[in-house]
DNA sequence: CGGGCAAGGATTGTCGACAATCCTCAGCAG
DNA sequence: CTGCTGAGGATTGTCGACAATCCTTGCCCG
């Protein structure tokens, strides 16, 4: 009955012992893989015995790995009652984002000038390409579910690159962190708005990109900051879109 | 022989079931209360068994509650080997308090004009007193102390105020937890330093204080920006100062 | 005398059973 | 027909025992 009665088998329980001390690392990678993927949405309850099955194993690690997800905030655990995956509001996504921009501008700056340039030139110029509109609404489906894909991909690259190089392994984490979020938000925005995908975004989100990856190759940190502020500002407005207003 | 053979008795077992549903959280925070009062000190490993002799439950709720801590950041659980209450660096206060920094900046810009004038007047009138630095360094020891902690309540009491007042309740959560890494850095640079207390430290961070509370009644957000940045970059010296350099 | 090795103890990680709690829904009074 | 009550089932939370793993210590061999 669940939607994750699907084909997964985890073939944890072999022979017994193979991953003793691991089984809750196991369990929270696969469901953040099932909530990003969508198989697990927004509101669903995660019943603690079906996840035993279909895990193969007992419940005590199960509930380790939800309090887990629990702590880094894509469930809630309501005592006695379960746990269920976070249902996301356009509050939630304002509030996240605001933390969002505050931390990968400090990211941005502290990055800037210790990041590869050949790396950041790769960048520029795949975003360069993007930039300028072309074929805009008039492909297949297969082609514009491609486009998406490389433009997520292309944008990973990018904030994780900063990330990285930013020197802190702590804010580097906390961005990790909220990326998780993010992708969960990004997927609730996806589905609620599949009928029309807003092509239009993809040029702007790689312009916006652009002007962040030029300012970093010439070491402006000012400008980086405020190129990488504009970005998520204008992400807030696509990803709120068609959201619940509040909790 | 545990640092934490204290007088504390957990009544949860009284009778079955009275704190169903709430032993995890219950045992999250006293153990929270013991790292911050300096009960447990950093490195210092948390036996599962011990405790759930001392909590009078059994190891479930305790291994769980460990979990939640990993995930606050207060924690390091390695796989067979048990939980330790993370040791900190200098490396790791820096890092800490460049988040710290981006996220509180954020939160004042957010608050001001927001705050109730008259809580801010009554906080900077203390600051006011303080910042001063009449009578320093030749106090009775209890003085001393006394000082120290009425200090630490108002530095508590306006950054809580700006968190609750920013209208972001993501950003303030995030804060919440910084604070409790940052409690425990502040105990553990307490502890290093008992011997000779940086009372200077007092009236200068009243000033810090003062400047940050003295633009929020003026509804700059610039300088209060600014200020609060100031206050925890000073904040960081003070922190890491004799602190092992790197991990 | 130093280094590898194995037995033992200590501790963690997992399990399945049971108690406590919540939710649903049928039955009944108003 | 509506609202309350309470029994039943489903689910969570807790427990104590056991298996797996790690660390220490003492021994043996080179």
């Amino acid at each position: 009955m669940s939607a994750v009665t699907t084909t997964n088998r985890q073939t944890t329980g072999d022979r017994p012992g193979f991953d003793h001390g691991q089984r809750r690392k196991v369990v929270v990678e696969s469901l953040l893989a099932d909530i990003f993927s969508g198989r697990l949405k927004a509101g669903e309850r995660l019943i603690i015995r079906g996840l035993a099955e279909r895990f193969e194993m007992s419940p005590t690690p199960i509930r380790e790995a939800l309090v887990t997800l629990e702590g880094i905030g894509i469930v809630d655990i309501a005592p006695n009652c379960g746990a269920v995956v976070r249902r996301v509001t356009a509050t939630d996504v304002r509030e996240v984002c605001q933390v969002r921009r505050a931390l990968e501008c400090a990211a941005v700056k502290l990055a800037c000038g210790k990041i590869d340039p050949v790396q950041l030139e790769e960048l520029a110029e795949a975003f360069r390409q993007r930039a300028a509109g072309n074929g805009t609404g008039r492909q297949a489906n297969g082609s514009v579910r491609r486009a998406i894909n490389q433009a997520r991909e292309l944008d990973s690259r990018l904030h994780d690159l900063i990330a990285d190089s930013c020197g802190n392994r702590f804010l580097s984490r906390e961005l990790a962190r909220m990326k998780l979020l993010f992708r969960s938000f990004r997927d609730v925005a996806w589905d609620r708005r599949k009928d029309r995908p807003d092509l239009l975004r993809l040029p702007e989100e790689a312009r916006e990109h652009l002007a962040i990856v030029e300012a970093l190759l010439a070491g402006d940190t000012q400008t980086a900051s405020r190129a990488m502020a504009r970005h998520i500002r204008s992400g807030v407005k696509y990803w709120s879109r068609g959201l619940p207003g509040q909790t």
